[in-house]
DNA sequence: AGCCGTACAGCAAGCGCTTTCTATGTATAA
DNA sequence: TTATACATAGAAAGCGCTTGCTGTACGGCT
């Protein structure tokens, strides 16, 4: 029914084993008997069994990308990065991979099984992205389940994440702390004093980190902080929408508010308008991440780049062996603050 | 080394044929057993080897999700209504199923290059989003490959895709037509008789039926058309960007541009607003798909909204042979009009 | 001429699992 | 009590491929 390698060979006259090595090239076959099987492939329409081969060679050539939500471009950006370097179909790369793009939507529990099943298909290579969920528990489950795939062999990166110590993985960690810190900077040069902040939901790495890097600009600059003045959410543009008007109702006159990422930033932007207010003119807003479309509300977004195609990318050389781990195995990327027109200076300043 | 379902056996003094049937569980096997095959299993961390088991089952646990781009949120959010519908970790569904996100770029041989590694898993089935690509070879190529994945039973359904007859792929498809023309008389109503239009790459049906669809409202209300007056470009923000200079250098006095989706009406508002024109004042702009950040752009997009969730889910369902597949193979899936801030009445009307 | 290195090609033993068929013990019916 | 069905577990035959090892033929060497 199906045809299998041994119909190849039975029309190349030659056995499965030559088949086989002329399929996988690293073996020597002359040059005729190489023809003779490509021709009999090409004939039969053959395609090779992927677990049969998987199980004999005991590798396969699926490399999984875990993300957080793929209808976020953040992600998508770096799962297309991380895509395009493992040498799928147009890749830079040789060998044919499947990219399995995994969508965990931030559970825990389905992080660890994405992991399981991975673990299962024999993986070649897993790149994990976006901020770590911060659970004692959790990141036991993961560290040992990290561990126990670098042991089978599947080499494994963290994207945007923190390090896993004494997993084996090689961790590109954004620089969360040090863009916030330098966004909230920003917003107090231009003369606020009165932040609010959105954070993101509140066990994740990322939310910690920026938060961290926004209350270590405000103390060294002096600049006062009120716990109203902190609404944890989710990160995305609804959430941003409530937490603005919750703040707005907790104090009316903030100057100016720094949302956990751009979409957050955009709920944000339209709750104000939606109460009345001009950005910046009355509310300066400020995002973070600097995704395709935060150039292009209006006004635009003041931001933190964060260059997700670059680690993406690099992410996916490294998984694939192709570039060095830096050392340590952990590398720090820094974004880069963009200044656009969502935050002034406040009124009177 | 690593742990098999023998090991496991052996532990719980079991056959390997039990410890099978316990981890399939269609078969009885007397509870004792299953709780001392089940403890084996947690003792020794047991985790089954998929490649092995998909070539002895002759079955495989993947779904393949085609996506053009998947940091583009279009695709983006019908993959993930795909994946929580096939029943991977998270999902309804009860087997473990893992998604496979296949970035084919646009590119037609990459399209058919991830169909073959798909065969190659054996796919459970394969899901393809997006336009199709109008090139009489490729279209043969692909008939052909989805034809055979059907014989060997993969279940292929398309979403947001034309038909593709005599392939035994069941097709969601957009009435991609039916919303250009409702958007374009939308435009019409209001007043405007001089229209933009920004369509997408050449080859593509998407493209071809928007326009189809622009053109046929213009047809139909006797409003004169000019070729200048269409450009072609990609589906991006900075396609939109070039073109509506392109299309202003043309003809500065167009009232109204429509795009061939929103991210191209996105660069079309920036275009307009570095031209020094206001929206929707002196020029309108629409789009279509009805993205998330649709809404939150100023003024809000006028656009068509697409149930981009539905019908993924709704394919992923099909897929999965949860839900019955609509009469003939096909269903027509439509959009709806979203009249916002973006589209108003032109000057002097 | 005889020997050996080299270049190919084939044999056959698995890889780890599923599943059919068979065996065994137990419960039910006659 | 014996015959029969049922529930459960095991034996074993693959699934389709890879790969270490074993030929075999040929050319160059001494």
């Amino acid at each position: 029914m199906t045809v299998t390698l041994a119909d190849v060979a039975a029309r190349a006259q030659v056995s499965p084993a030559t088949v086989s090595r002329v399929l996988n090239g690293n073996y020597p076959v002359a040059a005729a008997t190489r023809e003779r099987v490509l021709k009999a492939v090409d004939e039969l329409d053959y395609v090779l069994n992927g677990p049969a081969s998987a199980l004999a060679a005991a590798t396969s050539d699926l490399v999984g990308i875990l993300v957080n939500d793929i209808a976020d471009p953040f992600f998508g950006i770096m799962a297309g990065a991380v895509q395009s370097e493992i040498g799928g179909p147009g890749g830079r790369a040789g060998g044919e991979r499947l990219a399995v793009v995994c969508n965990t939507g931030g559970a825990p529990e389905r992080e660890l099984t994405y992991l399981t099943l991975l673990q299962r298909q024999r993986a070649a290579a897993v790149v994990l992205t976006g901020g770590a969920i911060e659970d004692a528990a959790h990141q036991a489950a993961m560290a040992a389940k990290l561990r126990r795939l670098a042991e089978a062999g599947t080499r494994v990166v963290l994207c945007g994440r923190p390090p896993a110590p004494e997993t084996g993985a090689v961790a590109l960690t954004f620089d969360n702390r040090g863009g916030g810190r330098e966004l909230t900077e920003h917003l107090i040069g231009l003369g606020h004093r009165r932040l609010g902040y959105i954070a993101g939901p509140q066990e994740r790495t990322t939310t910690r980190h920026r938060l961290e890097g926004h209350r270590a600009a405000l103390a060294a600059h002096g600049v006062g902080e009120d716990p109203r003045w902190t609404v944890h959410g989710r990160y995305d543009r609804q959430s941003g929408y409530e937490a603005t008007l919750e703040l707005l109702r907790r104090d009316p006159s903030l100057t100016a508010v720094v949302a956990a990422n751009d979409s957050v930033a955009l709920g944000a932007c339209a709750a104000l308008r939606d109460s009345g207010r001009r950005i910046p003119d009355d509310v300066s807003v400020a995002g973070f991440d600097d995704l395709p479309f935060s150039i292009d509300v209006v006004p635009a977004l003041t931001t933190v780049r964060l260059p997700l195609a670059e680690a993406g990318a690099r992410a996916g050389r490294i998984a694939m062996g192709r570039e060095e781990a830096p050392a340590g195995g952990i590398a720090t990327v820094r974004g880069e603050l963009m200044v656009r027109g969502s935050c002034g200076r406040p009124r009177g300043v």
